[in-house]
DNA sequence: GCAGGATAGTTGGATATAAAACAATCTGTT
DNA sequence: AACAGATTGTTTTATATCCAACTATCCTGC
């Protein structure tokens, strides 16, 4: 990805564009964006998934599994509809992962109670292993977030995107 | 032979409902959730993104168009590799989206320069019109994160957004 | 000029997600 | 008990996105 020949053929394009390829800062104006919080949310946020997606990926689990699993190690019996609420994603979502996550014998799905619709889930043994590695991996990631952020600021920031998430329905 | 009178339920309230007019009884357990950026980063950006979905659904454009638009706008004849850098998104999603938006009459693309490999992309009069539409339309959503966020939290905050953007890779 | 490598844009395959429609079931009112 | 409405999870359909492979073109070194 390093692309550092010094060539001169920006010259012509300077005026009006850049191709594109000259080597670091691109000098595109964002206008308005820049100062745009949500541009800068999306972008963030991209940078922060990417990040934590290499993490995750290097002990073969998909990012979206993560939080699905602490959610369901925390709050053992769950049904899939409060774990949809509770991880933003609707339930529709959930099917396809919950099959996946069965099928690796990471959850369990129970009908115990009187609801014959609704499932009971809880983490297997192994379910519970993989999470406690995935901690660790989130562990990491949490410390290179705050060493960007800063420990000054990670308190404000973090107060500031949970009123975002909360309020802004 | 009634067992753990105490004990907790999360385990049934938690497959209760909590749709609109429940008073808290849900009480999810987020665990370390509640406290890692990462997470707390994607609820922020989904509420902002619905958000805004919802406001530019009004005027019949999707939400990804916008950076698009106003990015063409800010920097006319940029190339669509360009445009995918400054945006964050692999230039294979541009596209489709370009596709899109210029059969729609909102954007133009040239070949004028040397390289007959790229396009040049410039707004229409009809897209530059739409820009301004969708510029009002930003400009309420953010006056909305704003009042979430705080006149006093902002720089601070969008600064941060920025340092991750920046750094995160 | 020409070969090898780099780059622009497209295409195809895969995943994640949402929204709407659906079947089974529960709940409340009568 | 019976019906109407709500809810649970699934299926279907559609979109956005990435990555890798591809084609066409460009550039550099010879």
């Amino acid at each position: 990805m390093g692309r550092h020949s010094v060539k001169r053929r920006v010259r012509q394009e300077a005026g009006n564009r850049d191709g594109g390829r000259n080597g670091g800062a691109d000098a595109i104006d964002y206008g308005p964006l820049a100062q745009w919080i949500g541009f800068n949310l999306r972008m963030a946020q991209d940078a922060s998934f990417h990040a934590f997606s290499r993490l995750s990926q290097e002990i073969g689990v998909k990012p979206g599994r993560f939080a699905t699993l602490t959610l369901i190690g925390r709050n053992p019996g769950i049904s899939q509809t409060a774990l949809s609420r509770a991880n933003g994603r609707d339930k529709s979502t959930l099917t396809p992962l919950l099959v996946d996550l069965v099928r690796r014998g990471l959850v369990r799905r129970t009908q115990t109670h009187n609801d014959r619709r609704s499932y009971g889930l809880t983490l297997t043994k192994a379910g519970e292993q993989l999470l406690e590695q995935l901690g660790a991996c989130a562990r990491e990631h949490e410390r290179k977030l705050d060493a960007v952020i800063g420990s000054r600021a990670r308190a404000q920031f973090l107060k500031t995107l949970r009123k975002l998430a909360a309020e802004m329905e």
